[in-house]
RNA sequence: GGCCCGUUCGUCUAUCGGUUAGGACACCUGGUUUUCAACCAGGUAAGAGGGGUUCGACUCCCCUACGGGCUGCCA
């Protein structure tokens, strides 16, 4: 509060498996924050738990954020290598006089854990070694714990849950350095916090009650306490935690499944957060708007249908060249086949009218099947049916009214109008074979923006495969 | 079990003691249309329950219920 420092936040995954939607989320969040502010966002991987931490989930986190557009400053920070720092702050602490060299066994902790539970307490496990005469240390492994106030509360002003109170007895001396001289995430996370000048921590409200505990660090350091905004969890269309049996949960997911990206940073920074009645905004803006103080304090679940339909509107409101650039990339990353130089030259004609319609990817490469099919054009059912004996004639007249014809939705109408006029039919009618021939489907998009996109010569060839 | 947090239409939310409780998605109806869409107009729909405080509570306090989180030499 009332800091004078730059704003700096960070993001810092622990790198066990891809980006969770949560994650990214929480991502997107410090993200807007400090670009709202002109400050920096770092990335940080939290790779101290070398059992689980792999390269390969640290190389899908970052892909997604990139994916997501969340650009960081600086060299991505790797927790693990700054251990010997960590080492140090915790023998700092222990000249402080704010930690002391805990002798006690893991059996033995376990042991009283279990047997304190089993008698239906609270285990605090009180160490012995708190106050112990160093004279008496025995000549052993130790771990390095905390001296934490026993008495009294620690008051965290969160900046979205309010002021939240937390009994200093209910908290025991928690491990900052393990016996094995690596550091305990509570010791790391503030250690990183401060070298790295985090001003403000958003994250995940499941560290909510962890922030008691490192504010003692900071505390016991005599360091600034920065920010904290802990913000809900994502849950499930249930309301249950965000899990595999949900569907989706990885942000990488959502790219195969085809949504744009600009979508999902609009749905996912209106997951949650609220500015008024602004729904539909530009990353632009929602970096203007983004504040803490519009974050909402209960979970939020995620909606596929209003994920879709934002994602209608960035689609509509895209650039046609970026548009096309991303969906080369979701054709990469869903792997589809890439589109060929020409289909890339008529999606480029018909995206203009196609981007106005469509909310996905997959679903703007279904609406363009007419561009991507090549001659001889393979009906489906319906389009075969739609292809009779009738209809083929009136195809086979309409053909040469084509050859003249100056290439305009206004020049064409009159003369679709005019044949389906001589044969006594509505153009509704008329509409239907022609969709089969052009597009070798009954369901396309308008037959006039079919055929300004491919052309005079495609148009007429494909009319007279279909007249055959 | 203990501690901490949360609870407004089905969903995301606005409201910051006085509103016919607003918007968006979804849904329903109608319109438009060359199909599916898109688009336009309209509609249904909410303060978990119970106590207080107050002239007046969705807004403040307490209890209950429900949901979530934490409770490791994991992060």
């Amino acid at each position: 509060m009332n800091s004078p420092r730059p704003v700096v936040t960070r993001f810092a995954p622990s790198p066990t498996g891809y980006l969770h939607i949560g994650g990214g989320r929480t991502a997107l969040f410090n993200w807007l924050y400090a670009r709202g502010r002109g400050g920096k966002f770092l990335l940080r991987i939290e790779d101290t738990d070398r059992e689980r931490s792999t390269p390969e989930a640290t190389a899908a986190i970052l892909r997604g954020l990139t994916w997501l557009g969340l650009d960081w400053d600086g060299e991505v920070v790797s927790q693990f290598e700054r251990r010997d720092r960590h080492a140090e702050v915790a023998h700092a602490m222990l000249a402080r006089g704010t930690a002391y060299k805990c002798f006690a066994m893991q059996e033995e902790i376990a042991a009283f854990r279990a047997a304190e539970e089993a008698a239906g307490r609270y285990p605090v496990f009180l160490s012995p070694w708190r106050d112990a005469d160093p004279a008496t240390h025995p000549d052993a492994p130790y771990s390095i714990r905390m001296k934490a106030p026993r008495t009294g509360e620690t008051v965290i002003e969160d900046q979205v849950q309010g002021r939240v109170t937390i009994q200093n007895a209910t908290l025991d001396d928690m491990i900052v350095l393990r016996s094995d001289n690596t550091p305990t995430y509570m010791l790391a996370v503030v250690v990183d916090d401060h070298d790295m000048s985090v001003t403000h921590v958003i994250r995940g409200d499941d560290h909510l009650n962890n922030a008691a505990r490192q504010q003692m660090v900071y505390d016991a350091m005599g360091w600034e306490v920065p920010v904290w905004a802990h913000i809900p969890l994502i849950h499930g269309p249930d309301g249950k935690k965000l899990s595999k049996r949900h569907g989706a949960t990885g942000v990488e997911e959502y790219q195969v499944m085809g949504y744009p990206a600009a979508g999902m940073r609009n749905y996912l920074t209106r997951l949650g957060w609220a500015h008024g009645d602004a729904e539909i905004f530009t990353t632009a803006e929602a970096v203007e708007m983004f504040d803490l103080a519009g974050i909402g304090r209960a979970p939020a679940r995620l909606d596929f249908k209003k994920l879709e339909n934002t994602c209608g509107h960035h689609m509509a409101m895209a650039d046609d060249a970026a548009l096309l650039h991303e969906l080369t990339a979701y054709l990469a990353a869903a792997g589809r086949p890439p589109l060929t130089d020409l289909q890339a030259n008529l999606m480029a004609k018909a995206l203009p009218v196609l981007k106005k319609s469509v909310k996905t990817f997959p679903e703007l490469i279904e609406k363009a099947s007419f561009l991507l099919v090549q001659r001889p054009i393979i009906s489906d059912d319906k389009a075969r049916e739609a292809l009779d004996t009738v209809s083929r004639g009136i195809l086979k007249s309409l053909t040469p009214r084509l050859q003249n014809a100056s290439w305009t939705k206004e020049a064409l109408e009159p003369i679709l109008n005019e044949i389906a006029a001589d044969n006594g039919i509505g153009f509704g009618k008329l509409a239907a074979p022609l969709r089969a021939a052009i597009a070798g489907r009954t369901v396309t998009p308008s037959v006039y923006d079919m055929m300004l996109v491919i052309g005079r010569e495609e148009t007429v060839a494909r009319l007279s495969d279909a007249g055959k």
